[in-house]
DNA sequence: ACCTGAACACCGTTCAAGT
DNA sequence: ACCTGAACACCGTTCAAGT
């Protein structure tokens, strides 16, 4: 939907407090009350964006091995918070029951299953991982990390893998 | 402060939009415009408030084996964030440069260092298990974990914990 | 030192009316 | 079906003025 593309594209080359109902319809050149035949209020526009930003994070992946599946994901969202910086934050912030959130879970369980972890695990151990990688990502783009140089930052995003992959190999073995 | 103590207050009994200057003027009796007297403006405001929070969740932890001082950080984070659920999503959105962020960081390290990592490694094993007990206890008050039951989410921090635990004693033996 | 009145620019939202 | 004008209640903030 126009609308919502529109508003993410504001709020990129902005920030998330300039996304105004009226900043956006001028945007669209139109009045700020035509918006509200696309979306119900502000709160509705704003789940549009999460949804949005939810369907471009999580890539139909190609058939990997169960580590590159759970680093090409953790990748992948982490681009997508610094694609979108000012978004990002409201993915955690919004409990997301839709298709996009859907898949997103989907997929690391899936890697879950190939590495062998008992069924009855993986739900468990899918919201702990994906809740690391979001907490990752959301503290980078939030400006938590500013005193680490970007390398630095990438040397922690690989130990943060580093460790949850180590720890799906020790849930194996007990 | 009274008026950060108030604000607080009042973010916990409402939710954090109501914490609007004028609701929080009426509520100290006094007008809007004498808020900013104390304050210098919202923005100014709502980082009182983290720190307000920071402050209450880093306990003066007494003598305990580091994974029981990890374990009783993580704890005391989460009920804080429990305790004031509409308030604790600011933390991870603040960089936080204050006295009480800092003492947090240390809490940390002083388990890490007592477990026997090598100090130069220290500071970023600290970012990687802040932010993974940031992250869940904010998903948590968030509504993310929503669809799980209250035991299950206890069974799922005291995973996390494991794993963080565990983590810490794999780079021991590396 | 602390508080107030009046005023400003800006929010989100509704509703009847227009094409 | 889609858009607009006018209006409403509510934001944060400034500034000169009061005690």
């Amino acid at each position: 939907m126009r609308v919502l593309s529109e508003a993410l594209a504001l709020a990129d080359e902005r920030e998330l407090d300039a996304v105004t109902m009226a900043a956006l319809a001028q945007r669209l050149g139109v009045t700020t009350m035509a918006l509200y035949r696309h979306v119900t209020n502000k709160a509705d526009l704003l789940d549009g964006l999460v949804e949005l930003l939810l369907a471009e994070a999580v890539q139909p992946a190609p058939q990997l091995a169960w580590p590159e599946r759970l680093a090409a994901f953790a990748t992948d969202l982490r681009a997508t918070a610094r694609r979108h910086p000012s978004v990002f934050p409201l993915l955690l912030e919004r409990p997301a029951a839709t298709a996009a959130a859907r898949q997103a879970r989907d997929e690391i369980s899936l890697a879950l299953a190939d590495a062998g972890i008992p069924q009855q695990d993986t739900d468990q151990m899918q919201r702990l991982l994906s809740t690391a990688i979001l907490g990752f990502a959301l503290s980078e783009v939030a400006g938590r990390f500013d005193a680490q140089t970007a390398p630095q930052r990438d040397a922690d995003f690989e130990l943060l893998l580093e460790i949850l992959t180590e720890s799906i190999q020790s849930r194996l073995r007990a």
